[in-house]
DNA sequence: CATCTAAACGGACTACGGTCCGCTTAAAAT
DNA sequence: ATTTTAAGCGGACCGTAGTCCGTTTAGATG
């Protein structure tokens, strides 16, 4: 009977699953670097499946078997900086956090975004790409969650649900970095733009 | 010296190109045909190039010869579809057309809007997907630019521009095709929601 | 230590979108 | 009618994501 306390946490896997082997967890953690490296040199379109598979000195199988698709690969590497941008929103100071009125949060919340995509953007297109239920991933569910709690708390009565969501759309880093590498317009216009809109989405009751 | 008022229109085919050959002109009727007969017995995401060109009795290269990527592919079945749209917004009857207040034209835009992805929702998501610059495209241009000229002439002041964007973004076809298809939102919701969004936006100046 | 089994592995294989290039042919010019 | 030439054509070929299945091995059991 083994001792399940024992079983050493394994960050960013689901729990409630078996244990890591060992070959599993090198193996997972050559990808890992051998994917950065990658990332690094030749930008999120460089890297491919094959390629990481050679880099990383396995057989093509065992990406997928790890991380399922490209787009899982992707996920996993961003959870790290997914997961300080969701808890500096959800736990954080104001007035991203809890403690400033919803309206004000609501503007921070696009704003944070917008860095973030800036910064991690390529990264975060190659996520959702080839991804079909990209609207149902958990994070995702997780913004229109929190834009629409923001809505109602500020009283918002008409569909807050449906409303958050067209909201996130505009938000949408496709669109946002389209917008920035084609059109040029500057993340300060961007934020802006956000600010305006939902000032008035939110006021116009 | 040929005389070039005799060479005959070509729908559909930019002007200005030189006239097409015979066989080309079979060729892509055959293809259409083809394309139109393929996606009504196994759907848009069932229509792969190398079928089609089989189906058609040609060879592959004639296929990207004549429409340069299936996403060009798709466009061609849509243009007629999307000529009619475009000619009402622009010049059919209020609301929709000209003569009404800008607002009740964005309304009726978007309701329009609604209704043009419910109907061909996969083939329009076919036409998008795989374009790099999806947001680019001339029809997406002239939608934008109709929805600012809206908001512009109801005197919306900031950057009517990138507020365009975002009013687009809410009509994202993949957007709505998700909601409708995943969540079971009702197209009459959604427009409910998209009237409810650019009242406020326009009145909240 | 020997045995056993389920997890992990690897790489050949498929499906697909898209490109290339040598051959064919419509149709213009003479 | 013959010649000429550029548009059109076909299908082998490539890179990529993702699947399949026979083989290997970590690590639990006795």
């Amino acid at each position: 009977m083994s001792d399940v306390s024992s079983i050493p946490p394994r960050p960013g896997l689901p729990v409630g699953t078996a244990a890591e082997r060992r070959d599993a967890a090198r193996n997972r953690e050559r990808l890992l670097a051998a994917a950065r490296e990658l990332i690094a040199d030749c930008g999120a379109e460089g890297l491919t499946m094959d390629r990481l598979a050679e880099h990383a000195g396995v057989g093509k199988g065992t990406v997928f078997r790890r991380f399922g698709s490209r787009a899982g690969l992707m996920l996993t590497l961003l959870s790290e900086s997914e997961a300080v941008f969701q808890s500096r929103f959800m736990f954080g100071p104001p007035p991203l956090g809890p403690g400033a009125p919803g309206l004000e949060r609501l503007i921070a919340f696009g704003v944070e975004r917008i860095s973030y995509v800036m910064e991690f953007g390529d990264l975060v297109l190659a996520a959702e790409h080839a991804s079909h239920g990209r609207f149902e991933a958990p994070a995702a569910v997780l913004w229109h969650r929190h834009i629409e709690i923001l809505l109602r708390e500020e009283g918002f009565g008409s569909d807050p649900w449906l409303m958050a969501w067209s909201l996130a759309a505009t938000l949408d880093p496709e669109r946002l970095l389209s917008l920035v590498k084609v059109h040029g317009i500057t993340p300060d216009r961007l934020a802006a733009s956000w600010r305006d809109l939902v000032t008035r989405v939110v006021r116009g009751a």
